[in-house]
DNA sequence: TCTTAGCACTTGTACTATGGGAGTGCTAAA
DNA sequence: TTTAGCACTCCCATAGTACAAGTGCTAAGA
């Protein structure tokens, strides 16, 4: 545990904020000045040399200002940060995108991702609400042509994944009512793993029953349970990595794009979601692709209907105070919004 | 017209050969080397003054060896080129791609950009064929839960289209019923334009009929109806715009991806298919932001399934005789497939 | 008339000084 | 413990230089 006097921690801020908000190393001189005590250059130096003993800062080359390294960053999040009060003009433009009448709760949350985003120029990412385990509610099976059928799946989360594909005719409408009313009897309120291994075990025997090649069957019916059951998340401001990424490296920048396209990936990024709000700085993640990137991560209550993550993507040198103000903020609102959202349409 | 001799157009092939390989230009002693006759370079130079005089070559400045123009490659493209004859292993990797078992023809044409892109390093984009007018088969609501209705419609062309949307409890079931029983009456099997003009006139009165507030639903089966009606393409490489683009500039990069993501303005850039592989160059292009790009863009026929269309988007400075010989193989395993498609799932 | 050797000239690129600016560590005095 | 002073380091922008690649032009040769 480290332990540093009141003016390291002064210094320490100062040269997390000034350097986030330039880019430019910081020296002993400027921050002398900036000071709200009189300190001589020389005395800050002395300081920025104990500060550089304990790893909270580095320097980029032997005689140049400093930077706080990654365990700097760390400290300072951990306590010397102070959220920056929300913009009137933010909470404004946050509220007025989310007050639309939202016909699916997924549209809000992808609208989220998206303001997150343009508030913050960084690339933002939003999970819906979602119970610890959603159950398996409804299957059906709609007619659509003489060979097209598509299979709806329902969730007790409200959630609905479809997919259509094409028979072969060997199936009759009734062998296929048949399975379905199987399904529905046997599976309906089961948390979807235990239907997903059940679909591995139990039921191929039941409904070879009814038909001939189930295979076909089963694997949509497998593919269409697979895709409810995986945490889908929308990312808002993909291109903003252009920005903020000073990486000229495009074998960088396509790894970080197919990482986000990871749904399985981006989880393990965002990680087991906490109470906080949550900041993981650049080796801090498991990821080595984002090494010079920061990720805050905040959960919110949605009501009776579990909990939601909004995460931003920058880079580590991000002015955090700012970020997670914002982050904070829009977390509430967000929260509110979706207490509305459900109490409307709930009972 | 432009006019050459057989050596001046042996000097411009050679030079657009030369350049696209090795993107720097190309000097007059160095070319002289090449040629088949015995010339010397001074011979060179002055063809090349000639050649730069009709605008079809020019200087990176005073001293430097000749790039193409515009006119340059235009002229190369119409006279000049002799399209590659494909890789046996080429071949090889397309037919093995496309012969998988696939359940909609959607996925065929998604992962013939994938392929498409993979090949040539850039970006693809393919559509599906398509009837100039496909028309509404059917429309079906499917009720979820208590509030949930999935709507559904399907074009005679295969395609369909869903959406769930939640319902106010004002509008029972009968309701809808009647309605969509309304719709299926009057707009089954009209063409999809006609039936967007009739949502906008006859309709809504007739609904009126049944429902104390129809907007909500005529919303829903107007958002279906125009997802329908766009042509969508699917585009593969998207990423590899970072290697083939040489612009620095991310403001360029972001303006390609959004309108990349516009499949209206996308469609214009596209423009009018012809029976053959079209070539575009740089300027050619009505948009300004393609100035450095080349598209070519090349229908296939899938019998009286109407015409697709694949196109490849690289830089201007691309190996055009490579790139049209594969885009031409590539369009015809792809008839091929999706004809057997039909032939599989039509009758 | 076409081709070509020769030559002066232009430009980009890579390399090398050079000086100034910003910043550091250290020393010694307050 | 603080601070003025100083020598030192490193980055960076600028200018200069040499060189390679290429050009246009001229004049002689086929």
């Amino acid at each position: 545990m480290i332990t540093l006097t009141d003016r390291q921690n002064m210094i320490l801020k100062a040269i997390v904020r000034d350097y986030t908000s330039s880019g430019v190393p910081v020296g002993s001189k400027a921050l002398a000045a900036q000071l709200p005590m009189h300190v001589s250059s020389a005395t800050v130096r002395n300081e920025m040399a104990a500060l550089e003993e304990l790893g909270l800062i580095a320097k980029t080359h032997s005689s140049s200002g400093r930077i706080p390294s990654v365990k700097g960053y760390r400290y300072y999040v951990d306590h010397l940060v102070q959220p920056d009060p929300i913009k009137a003009n933010d909470i404004d433009i946050i509220k007025s995108s989310l007050e639309g009448q939202f016909l699916k709760i997924d549209e809000i949350i992808e609208t989220s991702a998206k303001i997150l985003s343009n508030l913050t120029s960084y690339t933002a990412f939003s999970l819906k609400p979602e119970h610890k385990q959603s159950r398996l509610s409804g299957f059906r099976l709609v007619p659509l042509g003489k060979r097209q059928v598509m299979a709806v799946l329902v969730t007790d989360n409200g959630d609905v994944e479809s997919q259509t594909f094409n028979i072969t005719s060997k199936i009759t409408s009734d062998q296929l009512e048949a399975v379905v009313r199987l399904i529905n009897d046997q599976l309906v309120g089961k948390p979807l793993d235990e239907v997903l291994t059940a679909l591995k075990s139990d039921i191929p025997m039941q409904v070879a029953h009814y038909l001939q090649q189930p295979e076909g069957f089963l694997k949509i019916f497998g593919d269409v349970l697979t895709k409810a059951a995986q945490e889908r998340f929308y990312v808002g401001g993909r291109l903003n990595l252009l920005n903020f990424s000073d990486s000229n490296d495009v074998d960088e920048l396509k790894s970080l794009y197919t990482l986000m396209d990871h749904s399985d990936d981006m989880a393990d990024v965002l990680g087991q979601p906490t109470d906080h709000i949550q900041v993981k700085i650049g080796s801090e993640m498991t990821n080595d692709i984002l090494k010079d990137y920061s990720l805050i991560t905040a959960t919110y209550d949605a009501g009776n209907h579990g909990t939601g993550v909004i995460a931003l993507l920058g880079p580590t040198r991000m002015p955090y105070s700012r970020m997670i103000g914002l982050v904070g903020a829009f977390r509430q609102e967000l929260a509110q919004r979706l207490i509305d959202y459900y109490r409307y349409f709930d009972q």
